[in-house]
DNA sequence: CGACCGGGTGACCGGTCGGTAACATCCGTC
DNA sequence: GACGGATGTTACCGACCGGTCACCCGGTCG
């Protein structure tokens, strides 16, 4: 590209890297890729050529395709557990962690670069390794929910696990609905709105659910 | 595989069908198939072999393997949205609509044969009539709840859709964490729980909500 | 100045899999 | 009891793509 043949340009392509330097810029490529395409219809090549290089550079940083993947892959995971997480831990007033929690989900799914496909509209699911990283960020969101519910409310385990669940769909699902309509609602309208669903939907639990049992554990 | 050479066994393999029952027997055999393995893990072969007969028969019935799957897709999708509209129709009583949507995810989910894996967990999703189907699938039940939503609260159509993609997430979400743990709560207790959570939450709206502006449409 | 080496490349291989062409077989019909 | 068309089969093709081999630069150091 735009090799202009009399100068003897000093920058060539991107020029020689380091290498730490060129694998960061290629999981940034293969992240854009990888979000753009899926994992299937992704190809080496483009994601080399995407980082201005060619193909054998790129194994030379990673074994495979299906490694490179994983990489982005538990990155994303990562960061959104850690938020939900942080949400939990951050405060003791459950009001706040309830809009904490919706808000990570939001600020995830909205953050630049729409990197959550990877996390939730993975097109490798059937793979082991990629199930069980997404099941366990899944399952860590969902428990460090469930923990608060559990402690909060007289249900066991078993059912504020499922409640907490519950919360973390409701939280995803409407994030990705309300990602493509931004326009309408603002972010924190959507998550104030949200948050209100699900805190009336929980806060009624300690004494107000008449249900069956009241029996804790 | 296992042809007895010394007796020319009257019935060979399923021996010959008429047209219809072999294009039923086809999609059974696809979609369990499709279900186990994903799209793109599936083979066209191993479609062929589980209705005991060869590729090319299948090949007559559809006209590729992209088509086979977004038949079956469309079955299923057809199948879940058709059950939240009953439930939504089915009552004029809101929190007997809730119930019937939150079950109405449970059962679709636990039904036999793990169909609703083409629906929710598809890895065929950057395919455009993939992603079409999928999303007027859910757009449908978003659509079903956020009408009734829109019309017994005073929030306009934009809010009481995300609200309801909420409690689609909510459902959906639950009830594939249930579904490998029902043996620890029923079906029954786990749709309860989950409606309480939804009903309270949403049944406050009308009035409770305090927000910005109470403003219809 | 020349040899060494990290960084990079073009060309190629091999397996998989969707899809097809040509051939075989059964059965109702006249 | 031969015919014809629906029903099936075997064998094959070709494209695509992950992965690799052999080779090429260009700067730095003795």
């Amino acid at each position: 590209m735009h090799v202009s043949r009399s100068a003897p340009a000093p920058v060539r392509r991107s020029s020689r890297l380091p290498r730490g330097a060129r694998r960061a810029q290629l999981l940034q490529a293969a992240q854009e890729v990888f979000v753009a395409q899926g994992y299937h219809a992704a190809a080496m090549d483009e994601i080399a050529d995407r980082a201005g290089v060619s193909k054998p550079v790129l194994y030379q940083h990673f074994p495979g395709k299906r490694e490179l993947y994983l990489a982005l892959l538990e990155e994303q995971v990562t960061l959104l557990t850690d938020r939900v997480r942080e949400a939990m831990e951050g405060t003791d007033d459950n009001r706040t962690r309830v809009n904490g929690a919706v808000g990570a989900y939001f600020d995830f799914i909205n953050a630049d670069g729409a990197a959550f496909r990877l996390v939730f509209e993975s097109d490798l699911r059937n793979d082991d390794a990629v199930r069980e990283l997404a099941d366990r960020g899944h399952r860590a969101c969902v428990e460090a929910i469930g923990e608060v519910i559990a402690a909060d409310t007289g249900l066991d385990r078993e059912r504020a696990l499922l409640l907490a669940s519950g919360m973390t769909g409701l939280s995803e699902t409407s994030a990705r609905w309300w990602l493509p309509r931004k326009g309408s609602v603002s972010r924190d309208e959507a998550v104030s709105l949200l948050t209100a669903l699900a805190w009336r939907g929980i806060s009624g639990f300690p004494r107000l659910e008449g249900g069956a049992e009241g029996a804790p554990r």
